[in-house]
DNA sequence: CCAGATTATAAAGAAATTGTAAAGACGCAT
DNA sequence: ATGCGTCTTTACAATTTCTTTATAATCTGG
């Protein structure tokens, strides 16, 4: 259950202890920088969904770490200081901050403040629309389309379809697909896969004689080509 | 020079003057109200860009404005308040504020923060009213037109149907649309759905006969279809 | 190419799910 | 208390999906 991947950029040990633990114990992955360079370079190597950093870093001002970072950067950045001037705090909103804490932080508000700047930026809200050839699969919305009309499926039918999609380019046994779809005391019925690879075959092929999504491999099971 | 219209509500009279003239002069319309009731009023009459609340309010408690207007309002919250508990903090946070400032606040921190959430949170003009074909939904007004003639719905169908608005184009499941508008304790009572669902689509859809937006997944649960 | 095995398809009957009406229960305001 | 609107429950009808059967088509190995 990771609710998304966090980037630490701090140099004081028993602060990088204190937000992995407490980040990590609350479900998002850490990684960690001590120093502007390395955190730059993490952050350009696996952009993170947020970011932490600490302004008084030991090579450079955290101003300009914030000011290299908003140059390609749009997740949320929440600033810790140990300072608290308004000029600080000013200085660094400006640059592109979401928010700023002074530190030392109640670890609550810290999670708080995170899990508010998550959601307003609505990090990770991409659509995993998945495309093969004519066929449209959004598996968040239980949705499938063929070209631009919407294909009704049954729940079994699309449970069929899900797998196929998971394991594209594998070959799926009679057995695995039985047990998968239809629970482990339906592996001998083989009846159900044709009748039901047939159904959706109706659907979603366009010529179901010609299978092109769904290929038969006999004897053994199906496959799903999703591209050639 | 307009850089934005903040609605503020607050019913000291010191701090509605000094928000007035400090956010004025600094290029922001500013309109004011001094309760929780006017202000919800306020804000869906005209939608502000940026809200900012104080969490001590005379006639309702700030969490709950802020729990109303998050039914339909997408952009900015402030919270100003003069406790500074970490609980109260937490609390407006996960109900969907999106800065916290302890009153009492600096004016430059304030302004800085203002101009960080408006710049993130890409403010849109936000027109309360969605229109899906001849249905017309006000959330803020919590109010169904179909064509010109008012929908009257009970808080129960008036709660489904915000929901699958919310989610419009997705599969709600019938365990997911129990829990959330009966709760947890009703995940299996799934006729209520089927009762409710044809309540609906009696007095929202042009044939109940064949619904055009309310349409059924059998087996897995409803859809609501906003465009084709 | 043939024979046996496997796979495909249609269609009917069975089962499960969903839709609808209506009666009773409950709470709330008058 | 009474009436009204809403929620809850029940009974049954309508629809959809699943299962089963029958038969045709296709594949595989010799």
């Amino acid at each position: 259950m990771n609710k998304g991947n966090i980037l630490v950029i701090d140099d004081e040990p028993q602060m990088q202890k204190l937000l992995e633990i407490t980040l990590h114990s609350h479900g998002y992955g850490v990684r960690l920088a001590e120093n502007a360079r390395t955190g730059l370079a993490l952050a350009a190597d696996h952009p993170p969904d947020l970011v932490l950093l600490d302004i008084g870093l030991p090579d450079e001002d955290g101003h300009a770490v914030l000011l290299q970072l908003r140059e390609w950067y749009t997740n949320p950045v929440i600033v810790l200081s140990v300072q608290s001037s308004e000029e600080d705090i000013i200085r660094s909103l400006d640059l592109g901050a979401n928010d700023y804490l002074t530190k030392p932080f109640r670890t609550g508000e810290l999670l708080a403040r995170i899990r508010s700047a998550l959601r307003t930026a609505n990090v990770q809200d991409q659509e995993p629309i998945t495309r093969y050839g004519d066929l449209e699969i959004d598996l968040a919305a239980r949705m499938v389309k063929k070209g631009t009309e919407v294909i009704k499926l049954t729940s079994t039918e699309y449970a069929l379809l899900a797998l196929f999609v998971k394991h594209e380019g594998k070959v799926l046994t009679h057995p695995y697909l039985l047990r998968e779809v239809w629970g482990p005391g339906y592996i001998s019925q083989s009846q159900y896969l044709r009748v039901f690879i047939a159904q959706l075959r109706k659907k979603i092929e366009s010529d179901p004689n010609r299978p092109m999504y769904i290929v038969t491999e006999s004897g053994i099971g199906y496959r799903f080509i999703g591209k050639e």
